[in-house]
DNA sequence: TCTGGGGTCCTAGGACCC
DNA sequence: TCTGGGGTCCTAGGACCC
């Protein structure tokens, strides 16, 4: 058997546990720039906040007054007329630092109870419960649940079942029911048939927007009566993917517990606060994101052979011209040095930057990622690699220290110029990095 | 009417996930 | 006015080999 441990509204959660004003309202995290809703509390939810809106619809279409937590601090708890809204909801810019120390700790807690783990997503864990009894396992699902809760303030919710897929079908009915305390098991045949014949096709793990319609259009609507298809129909109409998840439903594993520690790509990527125009803007961004990346490859121990640069046009704004462009620039020994990296992300921008375009977003993407104690070697190549290696260990050293960026490349810009605020983002309602920031931990009253 | 059979490697694009 | 960011895996098709 194996589980899988998924925090609810976690990035909503990850805020109100440092700030108890929130309680009984309707929350809502904002993705970068403020752009769309990405979090929700469960009163956000049952005002109907959608998944993905933009933030701005929440005033346009859906007539709600939109308030920062500083706003309902300062009513301290007097009660506020609606005026001619509909409802009230309290949004936060992202606030991923905290997040991923969130994550972090819940995720160290769990490794703590179970003898093996995935980590799937910033909230979302498998877990291995192999060669306990079912009495057991149940017994270790509440002691998830109680601990996350208590030690983080995180609730979670545990699913448990033969195969991932059903375990994530398990998971969503512990989220539903409130009867079932955070954890649920499907363990039988009955069990099985039952969970999937309550289950929206669209609802399952591994069907998507596109396979939904198409199944629908088949006459499949519920989980079960795509278990019900032939395996070469399936096989057919949605490749081995489909069949895969068929299999799980079924109760035959397929996929097992993917314990890789290494990427295999790595990207850094923004949308701009305002779009950008010249190519002194971009490198300032693109420097940027490659650095990032270059970071990232070393904190994973890991080179990467190949980096790959793209800009793009605001491709909402049907009213301007769109252009997008990408390049992929082949390194002659796979690095992660931030200088390399850099340089040649640098060189693949000029040749796909074009004047008389307004830009909206920019990336970087490093593949074909290799150990860095692995790196194939270039007979031709002739940077000096442990000098590029030690400037990258003091780079490192002095941003542990001192914080991220604390010591930069010049080209990345953050000396208070104008082409740096342009393509930085916004960040309206940002709450305080309280676990990760001495300056920003809660006072309490006691 | 009929046009071989068996491979490899690469890339772009699509589908999905959170 | 305002629309996120970071991943994985598979497939089809093209180019090439004998």
């Amino acid at each position: 058997m194996l589980g899988v441990v998924d925090c609810n509204n976690f990035f909503v959660s990850c805020e109100k546990a440092f700030n108890p004003a929130l309680e009984g309202r309707a929350v809502v995290v904002l993705s970068n720039n403020d752009g769309c809703v990405v979090s929700r509390s469960q009163e956000a939810k049952d005002m109907g906040i959608k998944m993905g809106v933009p933030a701005y619809q929440l005033t346009e279409q859906m007539c709600l007054r939109v308030v920062s937590a500083e706003e309902i601090k300062e009513r301290k708890g007097k009660s506020v007329s609606l005026g001619g809204f509909k409802g009230e909801v309290v949004a936060f810019s992202s606030n991923y630092r905290l997040y991923g120390d969130m994550s972090r700790r819940v995720m160290t807690l769990l490794q703590e109870m179970v003898p093996c783990m995935e980590i799937y997503s910033i909230d979302e864990c498998f877990v291995s419960f192999k060669g306990m009894s079912a009495g057991q396992i149940a017994a270790k699902a509440q002691e998830i649940v109680y601990k996350i809760r208590k030690y983080t303030g995180i609730p979670v919710c545990v699913g448990i079942a033969h195969t991932k897929t059903l375990a994530k079908v398990a998971n969503r009915y512990a989220k539903k029911y409130k009867g079932y305390h955070g954890w649920c098991m499907i363990d039988t045949e009955e069990k099985r048939v039952k969970a999937l014949q309550q289950m929206e096709i669209g609802d399952v793990w591994g069907i998507g927007r596109r396979y939904a319609k198409f199944l629908k259009g088949e006459g499949v609507n519920t989980a079960y009566a795509f278990t019900c298809k032939s395996a070469w129909w399936v096989k057919k109409n949605m490749g081995v993917v489909g069949l895969r998840t068929q299999m799980e439903l079924n109760g035959e594993p397929v996929a097992q517990l993917d314990v890789r520690e290494e990427k295999k790509s790595i990207t850094t990527s923004r949308s701009f606060g305002e779009m950008v125009s010249t190519l002194e803007e971009l490198e300032s961004a693109v420097s940027n994101f490659a650095s990032s990346c270059a970071a990232k490859l070393r904190q994973q121990g890991s080179a990467a052979g190949c980096i790959t640069v793209y800009i793009l046009t605001n491709f909402f704004r049907e009213d301007l011209p769109k252009y997008y462009n990408s390049i992929t620039l082949q390194f002659p020994e796979a690095t992660c040095s931030t200088l390399e990296m850099v340089n040649h992300a640098l060189t693949g921008l000029k040749q796909i930057y074009r004047k008389g375009y307004l830009y909206k977003k920019a990336g970087v993407l490093v593949e074909d990622i290799v150990p860095n104690t692995g790196v194939q070697q270039n007979l031709f190549e002739q940077t000096d690699t442990e000098k590029m290696r030690c400037i990258n260990a003091v780079l490192d050293s002095v941003n542990a220290r001192y914080g991220r960026n604390a010591l930069k490349i010049a080209v990345q810009g953050g000396f208070g110029t104008q082409a740096e605020d342009k393509w930085t983002m916004k960040r309206n309602s940002l709450s305080g990095n309280y676990t990760t920031d001495l300056n920003d931990i809660i006072d309490i009253k006691a």
